[in-house]
DNA sequence: ACTTAATTAATTAAATTAAATAAGTGGTGA
DNA sequence: TCACCACTTATTTAATTTAATTAATTAAGT
């Protein structure tokens, strides 16, 4: 446990600042004062330090209320970056972002046959210098994100388990770490988007939120005050397995009636006898009553899944991404009507499902905002 | 949020000071500074602090490492005493427990024909009231901690719904605090259980427990960090209504396949036709097979429920507790075998479940525990 | 003579308090 | 109109305080 010293009062004060500042740009020294009930000379002499690390800048001044002009602080956003990657099971996404999350750069390289680790790894790394190369002040890239599919030891970085590319033990940290020299962070893709609409989705300020992806799989990712709930081993959220329907049809893990068997793009496709679930989308939206039907059955047992998750985690909001999110107009009505016929109570009842904001760039901003975390802590 | 100032640091080292002490006794000023890297210095003088409060005291001198012999410090666990309520569907049981969480004192009183709040906040008042003429020096009562069945409103200590009782807006808190002058901590008692297990149960040192009471209901409580974790409108747990099973049979909440309707005792006892669940745990007992059959499929059936729990809040270690537990002899061994079936990772196959060894006090000493963490926090 | 335990004294970090400085606004009377 | 003064608000500077760390000392052993 983390004792205490006076390192940990002045970064408390410094993170409490700091983020004072993020969340409320424009904001003058007095104004932080009052606000953090921090007194002045300990705001200014932070602020000063802010200003010197490159993170905070003074902008013009404000308006009098009756008084000597306040000096307004923004944080320098466009002084530092960051590298994200989404590496999904079919490709590798990678952006750079400044630290509001505007996106300078990005590439995508395919996956395809990969039959190793090493393979993969150096198609990551191909595909970050890439990236790497179109930055002027390389100094400035403070590190790197990855937002890896399937099971991973945050720890130690290591992709434990990466099913749909069939591979194990996939040493991601290590490996960035030699070769690029930065801070690197790895996490699972739904905790990563998790993040990403956390930090960037503007869902308001919450302590709680539950990001579900609903798209080849379907997984989840907790922010509860800020942070990622990883759980003892680094599996929570995977709710694509829940079992929602014990009699229902067997899933490729073996069990029966995983949510997954109903939610995924491919489930609603085998349902409707296409080929694809951006084509029973497509058909619906012709207005074919059939798909539509298919769909707006498929979020009610969406629904129950969510359901579910609200009276076990119970999160101030749930926000819907991946694929299947796509097709909002026909889903989230009946997910959100479900919700309201199963929930226990009224806080139950009303919990808000919103559809991402940031859209297929939720789990790079993700990535991008697990060096964010660690800037802005 | 707490910002940095010379008390917080204080307060950080005195609470990790009073936990060394806590979980490590007999330890001695030397070793604490060793173990938490405090200095010397720091250690004696905050020890010093704590003996004046009454809540350490010096034992026997230790034995020698080659050197002068240390001084031993212990919790002076009865020094204090806290007042612990189980408020169920049925009856009010009431303990006065010191803080190693030995039970002093007990009463218990049925709940029959309760109408209104008054009454049953009477009846409330009556069972604390006998139970503190019963304790010599009330000035070492440090508070009351009551675990409510239902849905708590645990700022306000709001019993908001309590569904076997008809009541709803129950002013817990407020009563007791106007009525006792004390310290008041309300919680809902499947949570108020898990802290109960997390504290006085022997579970070793956990960053994350759920605790699961399988009785007339079916609730859930999470503990990480030592902390309960509530959810945004403290509702978080409610396990006993998760779908998992689509088209099962309707539940009294209105929903279908509910994890209630196969693992409270009376789910039971109308699986097996007979009056109570106890009942099937003795037919059982004597050898009817029929019976035992019907235990062990309950236990497959819980066993789905806590691999969903295990995926989405993914605990170190689940504890079962409440009436059903008891026929552990053969549930359990049916949860693990499914747990291990339908897991899908290796982690989660091997999450340890096991059956509280509190019994019937968890939930008591969990009220008791909810006033100790304030004191150890 | 060497170890280990605990306390005392001096130093240091970083907050708070109190005071000073900076830069306004607005009113008043010549 | 404008110089001047009273009052605000913003920020910085200087002095004080809290509670840690470091270094040295004392206590009590093997």
């Amino acid at each position: 446990m983390k004792r205490g010293t006076f390192q940990l009062m002045k970064s408390v004060n410094k993170s409490i600042i700091l983020n004072k500042i993020r969340t409320g740009e424009p904001i003058s020294r007095a104004q932080i004062a009052k606000e953090t009930t921090l007194t002045p000379p300990t705001v200014s002499s932070i602020v000063k330090e802010l200003i010197e690390e490159g993170i905070v800048r003074e902008s013009e001044l404000g308006e009098s209320k009756g008084g000597r002009k306040p000096t307004m602080l923004l944080i320098n956003h466009s002084a530092f970056f960051v590298v994200g990657v989404d590496a999904g099971p079919n490709k590798i996404g990678c952006v750079l972002a400044d630290l509001s999350g505007k996106i300078y750069e990005r590439t995508s390289i395919p996956l395809q046959e990969i039959t190793s680790n090493e393979q993969f790894l150096s198609i990551l790394v191909e595909s970050i210098r890439t990236i790497l190369k179109r930055v002027d002040q390389k100094g400035n890239v403070i590190g790197i994100g990855v937002a890896m599919h399937g099971v991973v030891d945050v720890e130690t970085g290591t992709s434990l388990v990466a099913p749909n590319l069939q591979l194990r033990d996939i040493p991601i940290k290590e490996t960035l770490e030699n070769e690029f020299q930065m801070v690197i962070k790895v996490e699972n893709d739904a905790r990563a988007m998790a993040l990403g609409e956390s930090w960037f989705g503007n869902h308001g300020s919450l302590n709680s939120m539950l990001a579900v992806n609903l798209g080849s799989g379907v997984g989840a990712g907790v922010v509860i005050n800020g942070k990622l709930y990883h759980g003892a081993q680094d599996i929570a959220g995977e709710v694509g397995h829940m079992t929602i329907d014990m009699h229902g049809e067997v899933c490729e893990c073996g069990n029966r009636g995983c949510l997954q068997t109903f939610a995924t793009g491919s489930a609603i496709a085998e349902q409707a006898g296409v080929d694809s679930g951006e084509e029973v989308f497509r058909l619906a939206n012709e207005g074919n009553e059939k798909y539509a039907t298919i769909l707006k059955e498929t979020g009610a047992v969406i629904g129950v899944g969510l359901t579910n998750l609200i009276h076990i985690i119970n999160p101030q909001v749930i926000v819907l991404g991946g694929g299947v999110a796509k097709s909002q107009k026909y889903i989230l009505p009946s997910i959100q009507q479900t919700i309201e016929e199963r929930g226990l109570t009224k806080a139950a009842k009303e919990t808000k499902v919103v559809i991402s904001n940031l859209g297929d760039d939720a789990t790079l901003l993700g990535a991008v905002a697990l060096l964010l975390v660690e800037l802005f802590e």
